[in-house]
DNA sequence: TATTGTTATACTCTATAACTATA
DNA sequence: TATAGTTATAGAGTATAACAATA
């Protein structure tokens, strides 16, 4: 409850000072997640980044105005959208993730090989009890 | 930069799902600081939570509206606010404090024990780490 | 003149609810 | 009738810039 908001600081302090292209942290986590999963449509994209429907609409549109992201309806099921990355939405994302992973570096840096280890572990952990967690929580309720 | 967005979605979706009193992520920041700072003015929430002081100064306006804060102007210097908690204010956040922690335990439950006292001792070291950050001149004892 | 805090303005994120389009 | 997505509306958080009050 009191480190991780700190750390978020930190990721949000970074973004902020180094532009990050003007990509808010949704926004960053939206292409991260449709680089790896080109062609997810909008549901999954919400599932993903834990918000509704309604929100990665919102977000999805933002990125989509500003080229991107590119939206193509499916043939098969017109009521899905397919979502991928545009080139400049790939080379935005590589950039800015460039600039935040070299800072939290930087801090991560400041640490003992120890300690360093240590926080890797901690964080494998973390995410195999909190990646799936939204699964269900978000599902059921809509 | 995967992991700490995730748990800060399991923190912020607790929250919502069990009320919280109403307190978003920001505002049970404020109510922690001020609870451990009784008397603390404005400027010295803004660099605890980290945000501008005219953020600060939103957040704690929407707290003392809803009487969960009180402000007063110190008496030496009146550009000063002293802030502190009202009796509502702490027994709403012992309340928040408890769902949420609870929560969050269930979840660290899950791991391991050997697990548990990695998270425990990776969470100190990035504490160390990006704690001090945010005021690298303000070494008060407190 | 410097410092503390507030207000004005503008933007993003977020939710819920109502709506459209498709199946 | 059910599902995917959008839009409308509202509220909170955030910043910068301009302002007020105090020292």
């Amino acid at each position: 409850m009191e480190v991780v908001p700190l750390v978020m600081r930190h990721i949000r302090s970074e973004m902020r000072t180094h532009r990050m292209r003007g990509l808010s942290l949704p926004q960053f986590r939206t292409l991260i997640f449709l680089n790896r999963n080109e062609g997810a449509c909008l549901s999954q994209v919400a599932e993903h980044v834990g918000v509704t429907l309604a929100s990665a609409s919102k977000v999805v549109n933002a990125l989509a105005e500003r080229r991107l992201v590119i939206r193509m309806t499916l043939r098969n099921d017109r009521r899905y959208v397919s979502l991928k990355l545009s080139k400049l939405g790939i080379a935005t994302l590589i950039r800015a993730r460039e600039d935040t992973e070299a800072h939290l570096a930087e801090r991560i840096t400041e640490l003992s090989p120890e300690q360093q280890v240590t926080v890797f572990a901690a964080l494998l952990a973390l995410r195999g009890s909190f990646a799936d967690q939204q699964a269900p929580s978000n599902e059921k309720e809509r």
